[in-house]
RNA sequence: GAGGGUAUAGCUCAGUUGGUUUAGAGCGCUUGCUUGACAGGCAAGAGGUCGACAGUUCGAAUCUGCCUAUCCUCACCA
């Protein structure tokens, strides 16, 4: 068979993905396995591809995809949000610029068909993308929010903590998106140093008497909205002040001057403007006075009749303006640059108003203790444990939960209004049969209800994900099955939004716990440390990433630096090595079939030792990736298995076995090399589906469903580890003789002999089967010998283990270099002695530390002295 | 203001309950290779008083304390 000279990733990639899904290994049905399932972290709908992404789902993938070959019953369920936010905005861009409607000019049901036309235009691009990367979902089982099983569920949940006193309606101050024109809740608001302007304002007094009191507020434009100059009682300075009255510059409104507790006497002129209806802190000081609440500015954060002056302008094009008008009144005293602490929408990053509005919440003080129990008691264990600190701390701070939304997209909220009354139902059917229950009045009719017009927030969906596809409420046999999930794969940035809510509603319904564990990624920057993000513009195209390196090079782009929890600098460099890699494993093949076979060929002595060394040596790989697995260690996994490839199967077992040019190779190995390379094939499959599976296929003929995506993963048989240490030793003296080589410049085919002077291991080492012909061939040598003393002359010499080798040469020796040489190594070698000799002379050493480790120490010693009397020699023979 | 993380080679990071020949990898760097699978490669090599100080211990990169640097999370001070 010929080979192509290039592994051709792209049409491979396809080939295999199609094959897999026409086998349909990738579904799962309840059975009586064991179940491994992973829930995808539902991507926003309208999303596509980024690099968090790609390093999430390549992490899922790589866990379902051991599990599988692990012979568990995998199942990865794939899905989407809505992102109600993000795509209701979407939606009223795309109809005003296409269709030039405005949302105001439609109705609720209207803008809903427009915006689920929109959504099968546009949404779910990413779940074809995740396909590119090699994502093994069950695609059968594919969910979004807003469909209707999921929206059952949001609507059971809602009702039902209703129903048990855990949601309930108030009015208070909240965040507000301008932008959106909607609430936001307190996670959604993302907080920011900013350089900002302390302007201060004098409020003169209205009786018309000299003077009056100076205010610092970093909001100008909000005085009309005053209604008290607020003072510390402490205060000596303005003791006297208390009680009179002050007018607000520009519109010459009077308010009083009041004293309270709250007001810092060392901010600003230690006087605060009172501004209940845009600062919460001035709420709750204008509550504790009966003060009245004047709101300035409309939901677009634009300023209202009730401003008087400014009408119609923005927020800040207002403030521009009115500092302005101050400084020509007279009533602005100074600026001052102030640093401080504003919060943007998470979705639109407009700045966040304060507002008064009535809002639904959930109490989350219940769902939070058990929830809170689950993650420090270990029932549910996140990875890295460290962000056991960041939950606690959230969970013991938390606050209620604001989940009402004054948008569309979304599920909207199931209550109805009767006047006063309120009525929780699941439809307006059973609200009505509620009314007339409650009111006693039998004659009342669907039109005299009125729903909410609010959604909910999309986190009020996703926090029942782990239940919702599966559609628990119903209580699927599904649920039964796969619930609780074993691992939630997702960036530590959503640990409240999103993972601690999923463990209250677990609690909350099933007193069960979502999902074993929680592993947090790392969050993918750039070279400066920047968080990739599409303003920065710092994010490489994925697509163009997977079409430049191959989704395996990209895969282990991704994943060969990632701790868990750490910081992910991302560089196309690590998929470059990827993709070399992808190659180093194509010419691997290429050589393998390349070989001639000769069934009457004996198998060589070598060939038997490498075979050995090497299945041995992958019981040492396999039990510690078994290790890795366990603790999500992924990253180093794959290091340590790219190194044995590389490095012990390709440079080592391949240069072991390869015949001499152009010669045959025997059949034993040849069989043994092909089932070797398919076992290292199965054990990268989960890193690198596509290469694999490929190789996997052209090692040998397989039969029909015979694929690598279902192979079995090795059992692990016992580590020899004298058998390894003997061939660590011989591939050191290898590399000693090819450095002889180098640095005289010899040819690498030029035959040289070796002599060893005899001892125990040189002895040992070189009467082991196949360890002579193993020099032999790898270290170009013509013959090898036991010698019992120094040769004089013309011979190089050099240490390994703890044995003394030469290799004659027909060249002067550069005496001076070579003294130089030995005398470094002889200075390192007696540090080394003389280290332990102070160990092992110190009696409590001797006396308290384990006999192995003095045993160990007592070889280390004499291997120690074993080397200095060999440099001490070699030495003395150079004269 | 409260809490947390990190500090190991030029860079990015490993180092698994303290002891395995006086610290490992990848990239970068140096030297040599038109070797018959591979220059997306081969071979060899240089490079680190493990942030500082003090302590616990027979023994510390690893545990404790303090300091320094740096990053992050939470928090309504105008």
């Amino acid at each position: 068979m010929e080979i192509s000279k290039n592994f051709a990733a792209t049409e491979i990639e396809g080939k295999w993905y199609d094959h897999w899904m026409s086998k349909g290994y990738f579904h799962s049905e309840p059975d009586e396995r064991e179940p491994f399932t992973i829930l995808i972290p539902p991507p926003n709908v309208t999303g596509i591809l980024h690099m968090g992404h790609m390093l999430n789902n390549t992490i899922q993938d790589i866990l379902i995809r051991k599990a599988r070959l692990d012979g568990k019953n995998a199942c990865w369920v794939p899905g989407t949000d809505h992102a109600s936010i993000a795509t209701e905005a979407k939606v009223v861009k795309w109809l005003r610029a296409e269709k030039g409607i405005k949302k105001s000019d439609l109705t609720r049901q209207e803008f809903m068909d427009y915006a689920h036309i929109w959504k099968d235009k546009y949404g779910g691009i990413i779940l074809n993308q995740l396909k590119k990367l090699g994502a093994s979902c069950d695609w059968d089982r594919t969910a979004f929010t807003l469909d209707e099983v999921r929206s059952e569920h949001v609507q059971k949940a809602f009702i039902d903590l209703y129903e048990k006193g855990l949601l309930y309606r108030d009015y208070r101050m909240i965040n507000w998106d301008p932008v959106a024109k909607t609430v936001l809740s307190n996670e959604e608001v993302i907080r920011k140093d900013v350089q900002a302007q302390l302007s201060y304002i004098e409020y003169r007094f209205a009786d018309g008497s000299e003077g009056g009191i100076t205010i610092a507020t970093q909001r100008p434009e909000t005085i009309m909205a005053d209604v008290a100059i607020a003072v510390n009682p402490k205060d000596e300075k303005y003791k006297d002040l208390v009680g009179k009255m002050v007018l607000i510059p520009l519109i010459d409104k009077a308010i009083p001057i009041i004293a309270d507790n709250h007001v810092d006497l060392e901010f600003g002129t230690g006087a605060l403007k009172i501004t209940p209806a845009h600062a919460p802190e001035d709420y709750a000081i204008g509550k504790t006075h009966g003060l009245e609440v004047i709101n300035i500015l409309n939901e677009d954060a634009t300023i209202n009749e009730a401003g008087q002056i400014l009408v119609g302008e923005d927020r800040f094009v207002a403030r521009k303006k009115i500092n302005k008008m101050l400084a020509e009144s007279g009533h602005l005293q100074k600026l001052e640059d102030y640093t401080t602490n504003i919060g943007r929408s998470e979705r639109t990053d407009a700045v966040v108003e304060p507002r008064l509005s009535l809002q639904w919440y959930v109490n989350m003080k219940e769902l939070g203790k058990k929830a809170l129990d689950a993650v420090m008691m270990d029932e549910v264990q996140f990875y890295p444990a460290n962000f056991k600190n960041t939950y606690r701390h959230w969970l013991e701070n938390i606050q209620d939960w604001c989940i009402s939304r004054q948008l569309w997209w979304g599920h909207r909220i199931p209550v109805w209004y009767l006047g006063d009354d309120v009525f929780v139902a699941n439809s307006i059917e059973e609200a009505i049969i509620k009314a007339k229950e409650k009111t006693g009045n039998q004659s009342l009719t669907i039109d005299d209800l009125k729903q909410d017009d609010d959604a909910l927030d999309t986190w009020f969906s996703s926090w029942l994900w782990p239940i919702s596809v599966f559609d628990g409420f119903s209580g699927s046999k599904e649920f039964d099955y796969y619930y609780p999930t074993n691992v939630l794969v997702t960036g530590w940035d959503i640990i409240f939004l999103w993972v601690a809510r999923m463990i209250m509603s677990g609690y909350e319904w099933y007193d069960q716990k979502p999902f074993e564990k929680v592993y947090f990624t790392g969050m993918v920057r750039d070279q400066q440390r920047r968080k990739m993000s599409k303003s920065l513009g710092n994010s490489p195209d994925a697509l163009k990433l997977i079409e430049k390196f191959g989704a395996d090079g990209v895969r282990f782009g991704m994943l060969s630096s990632s701790p868990a929890g750490g910081d992910l600098l991302f560089d196309e460099k690590l998929c470059e090595q990827g993709r070399n890699f992808t190659n180093k494993l194509w010419n691997a093949l290429k050589l393998l079939k390349g070989f001639e076979i000769d069934k009457s060929l004996p198998q060589p002595e070598v060939n038997v030792l490498a075979i050995q060394w090497f299945e041995n040596k992958k019981n040492h790989i396999l039990t510690e990736m078994a290790r890795d697995f366990e603790q999500f260690r992924l990253s180093e996994s794959l290091v340590r298995l790219y190194s044995f490839i590389w490095g012990d199967f390709c440079s080592w077992y391949l240069e072991m076995i390869k015949p001499a040019y152009q010669q045959p190779i025997d059949v034993a190995t040849y069989e043994a090399t092909v089932e070797i390379f398919s076992e290292l094939m199965t054990i990268l499959h989960p890193f690198m589906p596509f290469l694999t599976e490929e190789i996997w296929h052209l090692l040998k003929e397989r039969k029909d469903g015979e694929d690598c995506v279902v192979s079995t993963w090795p059992t692990i048989g016992t580590f020899d580890k004298t058998l390894d240490k003997q061939i660590e030793l011989t591939k050191e003296v290898i590399g000693k003789v090819r450095d002889i080589r180098n640095k005289n410049g010899l040819k690498k085919r030029e035959p040289l002999t070796l002599l060893a002077q005899k001892s125990e291991e040189t002895t040992n080492l070189l009467s082991a089967k196949g360890i002579q012909n193993l020099l032999i061939k790898l270290g170009d040598l013509e013959k090898i010998e036991l010698v019992d003393q120094d040769i004089e002359g013309t011979s190089v010499s050099f240490g390994a283990g703890t044995g003394k080798y030469f290799v004659p040469l027909n060249l002067t020796i550069d005496v001076e270099a070579e003294t130089k040489r030995l005398e470094e190594e002889l200075k390192r070698a007696k540090g080394f002695v003389m280290g332990i000799e102070k160990k092992l002379s110190n009696e409590r050493f001797v006396s308290n530390a384990p006999e192995a480790v003095v045993a160990m120490e007592r070889k280390k010693l004499a291997d120690g002295l074993a080397r200095i009397k060999n440099i001490e020699e070699s030495l003395e023979a150079l004269g």
